[in-house]
DNA sequence: TATGAATGAGGATTCATTCAT
DNA sequence: TATGAATGAATCCTCATTCAT
C-alpha cells in the first residue's frame, strides 16, 4: 500500500546524522538508515542512486548549512578581525553539533567526491573573502601559497579540536584564535 | 604448492602499505592483501592472529621507524630552532614517503588502539622534549594548555600538506616552517 | 531477482531434514542448506539469526511434532499396556519417519540446548505419566533410579532400532513391545 | 633435523584420546594432535593418509583393547550368569575410563566405517559366545532377531549410561545387570 | 510510489593437506 | 625420516542492491 512520504529527504538525513555520529561512517548500513527514518530500502533508492550518493549527499547538506551560517557573518558591521573571530567560534560551534559528520569527512577521503569540490570551493570563496578584508583593511599581504594552506588548515586544526579535547570548548576556542591571530 | 617464502613480513607489509595508499584502509580486504603479496590467505593468519592485527602492525611499525628517526635529530648538535627546522622537515619527509599510511593515525579511532596509544606518547615525547629546549633556550614559556595541541596540530598540518599538495614538497616544508617559526 | 518464496520455512524444514539425513548433522552447511532448499544464504539469515538457531529449530519442530502425536495415545480409551504398546508403535512411526533426524537428539550435545531441555522434558513428562497408568493398574512399582534411565533407553534403542536394522520395521516392533514388557 | 620418534603411533593414539575427551571429537583438529602428542603435522601424515584414518583407527584401537579384556571374561571358570555379569561391569568400565571416545562412536556415524564393521564383528563374536553358554547352561533360547538387536542395545544402553549418569557408576551397573538379567 | 523479502558477491577466518627444506 | 610454513577451498555471516508486490 503505497504511501505519500513527507519531507522524505529530511527524514532520511536526519537519520543518517544520527546514525554517524552514534555508530560511524563504516558501521552504518542502508537497513539501519531505513529503520532509523522509518522509510522502507527500497524507498532510499527511488532517492539516492546508491548508498554513497546518498550518505555523501548528507554529508554535503550539513556543509552546506553550515557554511551558510559562516557567510551570514561575513555580513556583518564589524571589523575584518572581529569577523574572523567571530568566524573561527561559528566555524567550532557548528563542527561541534553535528561531531561525527565533520570528522567523518576525514576519515574517509569523502573530500574527494564531487560534491565535496563544491564545498570546498564555497568554503575557499568564503575564507579568501575574510582573509582579503584583512589584508585590506590591516595592511598585509599573505602570498597564494600561503592562503591555499592556511586555509586548509584551518578547518583541519578545528575538527581536530572538536574530535579530540571534547567537553574543554572554550580552550578550543581559545587557542583557536590565538594561533589563528599569530599566523594571520 | 607450500614453498618457503622469503622476506615474508616485509612482502605483507609492502604489500599492504600500497593497498592502503591505494584504496584507503577500511577498504583493503585479506583477500586484497593476500593477491597483492602474493601470499596466500592462510599464511597471513600464520604471521597475525587477525587482520585488525596485520593492519595496525603495518601501520604501527611504519610510524615507529619515522619516530626513530626523529630522535636522531634531537641528539644532534644544533640549536634547538634549527632542531626544529631539521625536525618539520624529517617528518615531512617520513610521512611522504609512507602517504596514505600516515594518515590512519588520525582516522579510524586508530589511535585508540594499544599499539598507537604507544606511538602517541612517544610522538609526545619527542616533541615536547624539542619544546622544552626551545623555551629553555629562548626564554619562552607555553602553557600546557597550548602544547598539547599544538603538538597534533603540527602533525596533522603535516599530513594534510603531504596528502593536499602533492608535488610541492618545496613549498609545503617552507610554509610547515613557517608557521612553527610564528606559533612556537 | 527477488521474489516472493511461499512456504519459505517449509522448505528449510525439508531441505534440511534431508541434509541431516542424507550426510549428518555435523556435514550440513549453509551453502548446501540454500542450495537444496532453493532459498539464498541470505534470505536464511532472514529467518534465522544464525546456523545454531537454524538447525536447531528444525530437530526442535520435528521433536515437537512427534511428542504431540503421542500425547494424544496417552488420552486414548485404552489400557494402560495398550497405551504402552500403542506408544512404542508410534515412537517408532515417529523416528522412523524422520530417520536422521530422530538421532540428532542423542548426538552432538544438543540436548544441552535450551531447545531441547524442553523436548527432553515433555518427553520426560508423557512417559512418565504412561509409566504411572501402568503401575497404578497393574499394581507395580518401579523406583525413580530405574525410571530415569529406562525411560531414555527406551528412546536410544527405538532411535538404534530404525538406524540399523532397515527395513525390517515389522521385527523391530515387535521386539521392542517384547523387551519393553519384560521391562516394565 | 630429521629424528628417530619413538613409540610414535602410542603417543598419537594418546595425544587423541585426550584431545577427543577434552574437545570431542568434531573440535579435534590436525594440528592440536600435532602440538598435543609432539609430531609435526606433515610427519602425522607419514602413518596416516588422512584425518579420517587417523582418528578411526585411534577409536578401533581404542575398542580392541577393549574387546581384548571383555574376552578374557569368557575363559574364566565360572557359571555363564556370573560371566554375564562379570561382562558387563567391565564393559561399563572400560567405556567409562575412555569416555568421550566411547561416545563420539555414536554420534559421528563413525560405526560405518570399515574399521569398526571389524571391531562390531568382533564384539558380535564374543557376545554371542556368551549368549551361547547362557543357552545351552540354563535351557534358554533366544531366536536370532532378538540376539542382534539385544546386543547392540546392551552396548547402547552402557554407552548411554556412562554419558548420561555420571559419577554413578555403581547405580549405573546396578540397572545394567539388573535389565540384562531380565532380558535373558 | 512505497515496500521489504530475496539475492549473492564478498567479508574474515579455519584447517586438512602438501612439499621444500 | 621429520618438519611446519604455505596453501586455498570451504566455513559462517553481512549487506548493498533489486524487483515482485
Amino acid at each position: 500500500m503505497p504511501k505519500i512520504i513527507e519531507n522524505i529527504e529530511q527524514k532520511i538525513f536526519n537519520a543518517v546524522v544520527l546514525l554517524i555520529r552514534r555508530h560511524g561512517y563504516s558501521a552504518v548500513s542502508m537497513r539501519m538508515i531505513a529503520k532509523e527514518s522509518g522509510i522502507a530500502v527500497g524507498t532510499l533508492y527511488n532517492y539516492y542512486s546508491d548508498k554513497e550518493e546518498l550518505t555523501t549527499t548528507v554529508v554535503y547538506l550539513s556543509w552546506k548549512e553550515t557554511l551558510k551560517n559562516l557567510e551570514i557573518i561575513l555580513n556583518k558591521e564589524l571589523t575584518p578581525r572581529e569577523k574572523l573571530h567571530l568566524f573561527l567560534e561559528s566555524l567550532y560551534d557548528e563542527i561541534s553539533q553535528r561531531r561525527g559528520i565533520g570528522n567523518e569527512l576525514m576519515k574517509h577521503d569523502l573530500y574527494k567526491d564531487k560534491k565535496f569540490i563544491e564545498i570546498q570551493a564555497a568554503y575557499t570563496k568564503i575564507f579568501r573573502r575574510l582573509l582579503k578584508e584583512l589584508q585590506d583593511f590591516e595592511g598585509k599581504n599573505f602570498g597564494e601559497s600561503f592562503v591555499k594552506r592556511i586555509q586548509k588548515n584551518i578547518l583541519l586544526i578545528t575538527i581536530n579540536l572538536v574530535n579530540e579535547f571534547i567537553e574543554e570548548d572554550r580552550e578550543n576556542i581559545e587557542y583557536l584564535k590565538k594561533i589563528a591571530d599569530q599566523l594571520l
